[in-house]
DNA sequence: TCCATATAGATGCAATCGCATCTATATGGG
DNA sequence: CCCATATAGATGCGATTGCATCTATATGGA
């Protein structure tokens, strides 16, 4: 039984409103940014790169799903297109049944390194500029904080 | 003629990852609060909110979409749901043949006025509860910093 | 006045999302 | 071993999004 949540201060809906613009102003520009070099979309490149990341011990899709933070379904459905872009592999997990294990390609390997620069420019138009490199990372400090573990 | 942009800083790549995942936690925890309290979506709450303070005056669409940083298809859409469902009033702008002015009804009042206290919960949780009121008011004031008019 | 162009808003269509549900395997009692 | 329940992942279907384009009015010259 959650504790009867107190209604937020002024700051804090001020933050709440400033995240949603602020996260939609960079994600649309991000997003432009890729699609008019012709590459594939911001899920993508983060997916890849935590199959990057896993290495060749590769990753469950419940594993990924969590990390990404994307529902259920709709990863299914991201892998789904990546398998049919030859992007990712997908193999029966030896200890699961149920279960699959998600490695990247070697062609899954070449985009995420091709969209890269695009997408480095882009987080630099959309974010960098505006900051300096201390309120950076005073940023993702707070911002980190939203998705730990609950507080008290 | 942009000028190149240089390569993000490791804090600047960090704050725009966790921009990403901050964000999503929030509005997929804000959007379910919502709908288990059988309410409109967060996007219904923007709009109405926008519209209640432009007061009887209304708001022509273009200015709710620069608000509210929606695509220009989307929100004709929204407002076309809006006013299927009695919350906002469409009528022919008096100085623009080609637009239209729009308010919000006393339904819409109401379902705003309803809204609120389910949202204003939600908000706490997925962010007031993690931060102090300072802290919330520097990532208000980075976020800000974001969508302000361009740095440089 | 007439035309070229810009702006406001709507819409057909394909892709994606969200919900609910389904199948299959796993796991913990009894 | 058998069953009840939990977890991994897929999928049908309706709603929403994104893209491209369309209509209509506005605006600024020539």
């Amino acid at each position: 039984m959650p504790a009867p949540a107190s209604s937020p201060s002024e700051s804090v809906v001020r933050a709440w409103a400033r995240l949603e613009r602020a996260h939609r102003a960079a994600q649309t520009s991000v997003e432009a940014r890729l699609k008019e070099a012709g590459l594939p979309a911001l899920a993508w490149y983060d997916a890849l790169l935590e199959l990057e990341r896993a290495g060749s011990a590769g990753l469950r899709p419940f594993e990924l799903q969590h990390e990404m933070l994307f529902a259920q379904y709709n990863l299914s459905r991201l892998i789904d297109r990546l398998a049919a872009a030859g992007y990712v592999a997908r193999a029966a997990s030896a200890e699961d049944g149920r279960g699959q294990v998600l490695t990247i390609t070697r062609e899954g390997r070449a985009m995420r390194k091709r969209m890269w620069p695009v997408y480095a420019a882009a987080i630099e138009e959309a974010v960098g500029r505006h900051l300096s490199s201390a309120e950076a990372a005073t940023l993702a400090d707070l911002l980190g904080r939203l998705y730990s573990r609950a507080a008290s």
